[in-house]
DNA sequence: ATAGGGTTAG
């Protein structure tokens, strides 16, 4: 009581103060300790003005006022310095329930699971657990998939009789989805005594993550009241499920829009390859905030049009936006499509300078690849070779700049490496070292990685992997196996595979063999011209004119031309 | 004074 009254002193003390200085025009006092710790809580928005307060809090005398310390660790929260929180919890000396809670509300949002449930422990020793306790654990097991832990805490739940609570049975309902158990989400749900538009929200994101969009919509049409978030969380939903259409017309509908729901929107059309209908949408949009350009970015660079990507980040540095990781990695996978030393230099340069956060693993993986596109290969291994703790996706950009650069020795001892370090290859890890093995004519070593895929890691093989293959052995001239290769796939060949065959085929010379290719290559992608350049390359090698002129013929009936390729000279 | 459901990356 007296530390409140003191706390109310110090406030009306600043006004006074406030006063004199005005009056007197004594020497500048500091603004900080002119105005009430409350307010400075109440505005504070930086960590700078964090790491003002907390000592002001100190000096006060104010460390065991539970309201002013609770707004504080809040605070501390949203701006993610746990270190603050817990310095100025600790020298609390009977926290009470509030405060504990906070805490460990704090700790589920930033620390690692581990430390949060001891912290919990901790807690249960001096106090017990409410309604408050729960829902931020139960998120944070649901995040880490932490099923056993997640169902105890529903036990330790079910003890305290705090099942019923609406905030804890919710977030119940997301940890049994999140590990994949619907049908205990939805048992939670039915028998809930009563729900809101959060608990129906999160029964229908449980139907969408599970790819049920008829019962996540059926939920949605007969839920009594919506809001922005379930809104939202529908169009996620449909377009995560590749349902553009129906995205579309509850976008449309929608009563309210937010940036969420025109990201998820742009997000849908530029992962599907449509950029015309994203940028329309994102023309539209006014608020456009970091979510909504990297969505850009990034969809112009998976739909190979770097230069879009480059103009659309140059746009967004324009207004004053900060780039964050992720818009990094798509303007660096941008500038590796435009091959050039001296942008991939300019992006180096802009983020050093700017102080860009670039430590993620995405981000480095996404600089290899850039550097190593970019010729620059001495830049990507010092930068690989400075990774503490290289991932999957680093290791596979690496691989990939040496597969480009004629080392795909390299590459297959980078893998085994990898190996080595208890990293398990994915789909994509394969189809580089594949990649690699073929550019390099190592047929043994891409031989043993394809077995080792199905039989070790369980990975169906891809058309692409199939390619990878086909390209490997028709590189080695090995026409029969590569053929006897294609007709062993247990899915329909793509145009990669047959591709693979008839340059194989240009290589060595066999014409029978790519005229069955061509054919089955004008099935699959008659538009593309190259095929018939190529045939007609093998025509002309093996002195058949008459055959030369007639795919000459055939191009100019359908109207084809070569689309000239180019070559960017290092120097 | 404390809590639950929604967004981007090879």
């Amino acid at each position: 009581m007296t530390l409140f009254l003191r706390f109310r002193c110090s406030s009306s003390y600043s006004s006074t103060s406030a006063l004199t200085t005005i009056t007197t025009i004594a020497a500048p006092v500091p603004a900080a300790s002119s105005l009430s710790v409350a307010s400075l809580l109440f505005s504070c928005r930086s960590l700078r003005s964090l790491e003002q307060i907390h000592p002001l809090i100190i000096r006060k005398g104010l460390e065991q006022h539970q309201v002013l310390v609770c707004r504080f660790l809040v605070l501390c929260t949203s701006l993610a310095e746990l270190r603050y929180a817990s310095d100025v919890f600790y020298r609390v000396s009977s926290p009470n329930l509030f405060l504990w809670n906070t805490l460990l509300n704090a700790s589920s949002n930033l620390s690692p699971l581990s430390d949060t449930l001891s912290f919990f422990n901790l807690m249960r020793r001096s106090q017990c657990p409410d309604g408050f306790s729960f829902p931020c654990l139960i998120k944070s097991c649901s995040s880490h998939a932490a099923f056993f832990l997640g169902a105890s805490l529903h036990s330790a739940i079910l003890h305290l009789g705090l099942e019923d609570d609406l905030f804890i049975r919710t977030s119940l309902i997301n940890f049994y989805g999140k590990c994949s158990h619907v049908d205990a989400s939805r048992k939670l749900f039915d028998t809930m005594l009563n729900r809101n538009e959060v608990s129906w929200t999160a029964m229908i994101a449980v139907y969408f993550s599970s790819c049920d969009t008829v019962t996540a919509r059926f939920l949605f049409d007969k839920m009594p009241e919506r809001n922005l978030i379930t809104w939202n969380v529908m169009i996620d939903g449909y377009v995560k499920a590749g349902d553009l259409a129906n995205a579309r017309k509850l976008f449309e509908e929608m009563p309210q829009r937010n940036e969420i729901s025109f990201t998820s929107m742009i997000d849908g059309y530029a992962k599907s390859g449509d950029m015309d209908s994203a940028r329309f949408l994102f023309e539209q949009f006014n608020n456009k905030d970091v979510f909504s350009w990297s969505a850009m970015i990034s969809g112009y660079a998976q739909s190979y049009k770097p230069t879009e990507a480059f103009k659309l980040f140059l746009e967004m540095h324009n207004r004053k936006i900060r780039p964050d990781q992720v818009v990094l990695v798509g303007l660096m996978s941008a500038c590796a499509q435009l091959g050039r030393t001296s942008i991939a230099k300019w992006v180096d340069q802009y983020v050093s300078q700017r102080f860009l956060d670039a430590n993620g693993p995405r981000v480095l993986a996404a600089m290899i690849d850039m550097n190593a596109k970019c010729g620059n290969m001495k830049r990507a291994a010092f930068l690989f070779n400075s990774m503490q703790t290289k991932d999957l996706v680093s290791y596979c950009s690496m691989m990939q700049g040496c597969s480009i650069h004629g080392s795909g020795a390299q590459a297959a001892e980078l893998f085994d490496r990898m190996l080595e370090e208890g990293i398990v290859p994915d789909d994509v890890a394969f189809t580089v070292i594949l990649t690699a093995c073929g550019q390099a004519g190592l047929i043994e070593d891409g031989s043993r990685y394809f077995k080792m895929m199905k039989d070790e890691y369980g990975i169906v093989p891809s058309p692409d992997h199939y390619a990878c293959m086909v390209d490997l052995l028709g590189r080695a001239g090995l026409m029969g196996e590569a053929y006897k290769f294609v007709k062993s796939m247990p899915v329909e060949p793509h145009a990669g595979v047959w591709g693979a065959l008839l340059s194989a085929c240009k290589m060595h010379c066999n014409r029978e063999l790519a005229e069955i290719a061509l054919q089955r290559l004008c099935e699959v992608e008659p538009e593309n011209a190259g095929n018939l350049v190529s045939m007609s390359n093998i025509y002309a090698a093996d002195d058949r004119w008459a055959d030369v002129s007639q795919i000459r013929n055939i191009m100019r009936l359908r109207g084809l031309r070569k689309i000239p390729g180019c070559t960017w000279v290092y120097s």
